[in-house]
DNA sequence: GGTAATTTGTTCGTATGTATG
DNA sequence: CCATACATACGAACAAATTAC
């Protein structure tokens, strides 16, 4: 008792600590997004590490999505900003591996997307409104192109927007990027819900009506109203489409 | 018009389609949990592709939290089971280059706490009362280890394992993950605030006396008490160390 | 327990397609 | 169009680690 107390150590490859040093950089800012890597050459003799090190290290890189690489660039592999793309697959592979239910997307975003508005209503500003207002006249324009068709990508697309447009007014930059990665991932899991709906003019009709709504509570600043509406509506888009004891579940959220 | 529509293509690595095979492998459930890969010669073999492109695959899947390789084992790479490791890494990601604040953080960890609850309300089984119980017990012990010093480590493990407890059983997966990711990044970046708190013998025993009253809500079945509960407690803990406007922010959510 | 066989970790050389100037 | 430098990809070789006999 008293000695030196010694840690276990484990056996750390060189392209970890390559790893390790590149992404200190980028996440410390010594590497800002836009700036450019040494060469691949370069990297090699600075870290005095092989080829493949250096490479299997920037595969590591682009794939935790702080880097990319191309070939023939003659400036190396470019910093990148942070993008939610990362965060996706990994939720997505969550969502894949672990068979979250659809009642437990559900959920999720219900619970995300009423807080978004809450926060929304204290902090959102004329700008965020306008940009509210402009996504619905987007959501209106694609419900109906006068072609008979309706845009449902379009559709999906300004939806999208409206929802990032309230996430960022309401200032949590976390609940902004997850309410945008479950949206996509239970994109990816119903698909096209929305495509095939024999009623989906209607049904994207009352998506206007329910956004409008939410934007009036929003420019009345009650939070509340607001909340409530997000979460009705989460309710009635997804309840049907959900067994029963996941419909109840879903509706102990609606309080 | 008419004619066939050429989609464009791009350039896809190598390693890329290796990737994306074994990646499809392993989420559909082909490989399963446990599994072997063959080894990389073999998988030159089965990919026609050289050996630096089979390991460059191979640590894009690692970096997935897909597989495992470790040197000299004959039997090939792990396929591994999920974990949210990768989850927890990317979203420290977000934590660190986005410059998540401590505001955002305990709204969305007081969002999806008291969402736990309420949920756990509905399905708690008397194993899970069980569990969130014994995990209090250790809470206790912890902060009486009749040494003078508390275990502050053992406290904060025992308070993980009783969050983990009541988002089992909530039965949402999600919910499960993200609270146990947000929780991880918020003891990272606070490090040891309770650690230093000259007052923690007397923190650690409101914080004991906080989840026997949860477990209490819990047993009687009254999930809107739980979670007014959870939320009192999330903003009575950090309240404290934010600024005026994020503490007014979380205060909008407490109801 | 020790030894041999196999596998991964790493380096190096070479060839090829590509982007920049 | 050409020259240059780069990333991509292949494959051989050696070292280190693990398993099996």
């Amino acid at each position: 008792m008293g000695g030196p107390r010694f840690e276990p150590v484990r056996a750390v490859r060189a392209y970890e600590r390559v790893v390790e040093q590149i992404e200190e950089a980028v996440e410390s800012g010594a590497l800002t997004p836009g700036e450019r890597l040494p060469s691949e050459r370069e990297l090699m003799v600075q870290f005095s590490v092989g080829r493949s090190t250096v490479r299997e290290a920037l595969r590591v890189l682009q794939a935790r999505g702080l880097v990319r690489s191309r070939p023939g660039d003659p400036n190396g592999a470019e910093v990148l900003p942070f993008s939610p793309v990362v965060l996706k697959k990994s939720m997505t592979t969550l969502a894949r591996v672990s068979e979250l239910s659809l009642g437990e997307l559900a959920q999720f975003r219900m619970v995300l997307d009423a807080t978004a508005v809450l926060l929304a209503a204290r902090l959102r500003t004329e700008e965020h409104l306008a940009e509210m207002a402009a996504a619905v006249e987007d959501m209106k324009a694609a419900g109906a192109t006068g072609f008979g068709a309706a845009d449902v990508a379009g559709f999906g697309a300004a939806d999208t927007a409206f929802h990032d447009a309230v996430a960022r007014a309401g200032g949590n930059k976390l609940i902004q990027v997850c309410t945008d990665v479950v949206r996509a991932v239970m994109a990816g899991l119903v698909e096209d819900r929305l495509a095939r709906a024999p009623d989906r003019e209607a049904l994207m009709r009352r998506g206007v009506a329910h956004h409008e709504d939410v934007i009036a509570a929003l420019r009345a600043g009650d939070g509340p109203l607001a909340a409530r509406l997000t979460r009705q509506w989460t309710y009635d888009s997804y309840a049907g489409h959900l067994p029963a004891d996941e419909r109840a579940a879903l509706r102990a959220l609606l309080e």
